[in-house]
DNA sequence: TGCTTAATGCAATTTTGTTGCAAATGTAAT
DNA sequence: ATTACATTTGCAACAAAATTGCATTAAGCA
């Protein structure tokens, strides 16, 4: 099997998802390793932490990528796999995407269907911005 | 104000949503499109759609972005304004994404928080994958 | 200290989305 | 029907985002 190997880049980015707090879009990673590696560098170790479980993907409704590592994912560590089945919230106005890691939506899939991953973004105004 | 325009295009993508019964993707709008107008043309007239309500769009976790006519719409014209906040399943077998205009997750945002729109995307198997 | 293989950088390429403008065309009024 | 006019379209050019191949570097184990 593939071994996982602790590199700088990939260091450097999970400590700027640790220290945001939130879901950071694909080009403001894309600016926070500008000088620290490639751009292709991003692409490929952003896979790789997600196959790793390490941060999970969210997308907004304009199509953009966010990447988070949980509060959940940072307490628990390793052992405790959990799925991200929580909301994330998209401000319109500073275009911070946050996990709200409480706010887990209830529903029932019609019977037969099969479900694996969830995407739930909602969008509007954050504290903050109204 | 802008008076809205019957085209051939228009007709056109509208009633490929129609019969696809589900959301589609902009790369097979695209494609469904080819020889009838310009690439160029399906981006716009799909921004028009949206603007008119006639359409909603959704986004995948891959990030792919689809667009769809719910049959909520099909039916009730034009008159009635509805939100989409239902679920969209994205079959991770057969690529397929459609609308569960049943399922309407139920979830409380902490208080501060405006809501606009939402995006609830859920990947696995659509019953005739599994 | 070496060895193996994952990870990176770079360049090239592909894909995706946007913009400006002239020509075409849908629609309402005549 | 014909006209008038704003909307819509196509085309070309451009810009942005993502992917791929390959030679080089370096992480981590023995």
């Amino acid at each position: 099997m593939a071994q996982i190997r602790n590199t700088p880049s990939k260091r450097f980015i999970q400590q700027a998802l640790n220290d945001a707090g939130r879901a950071l879009s694909l080009s403001e990673i894309q600016e926070a390793t500008s000088g620290i590696c490639d751009r292709v560098t991003v692409y490929r170790v952003l896979e790789r932490l997600l196959n790793e479980g390490e941060v999970h993907r969210t997308v907004s409704l304009d199509g953009v990528v966010h990447y988070a590592k949980c509060s959940a994912c940072e307490t628990n560590g390793h052992t405790h796999v959990h799925d991200h089945h929580h909301v994330h919230f998209h401000c319109e106005s500073c275009g911070d995407v946050t996990c709200l890691e409480s706010v887990i939506p209830e529903f029932k899939l019609p019977r037969k269907y099969e479900l694996h991953e969830t995407n739930f973004m909602v969008s509007g105004l954050c504290p903050g911005c109204r």
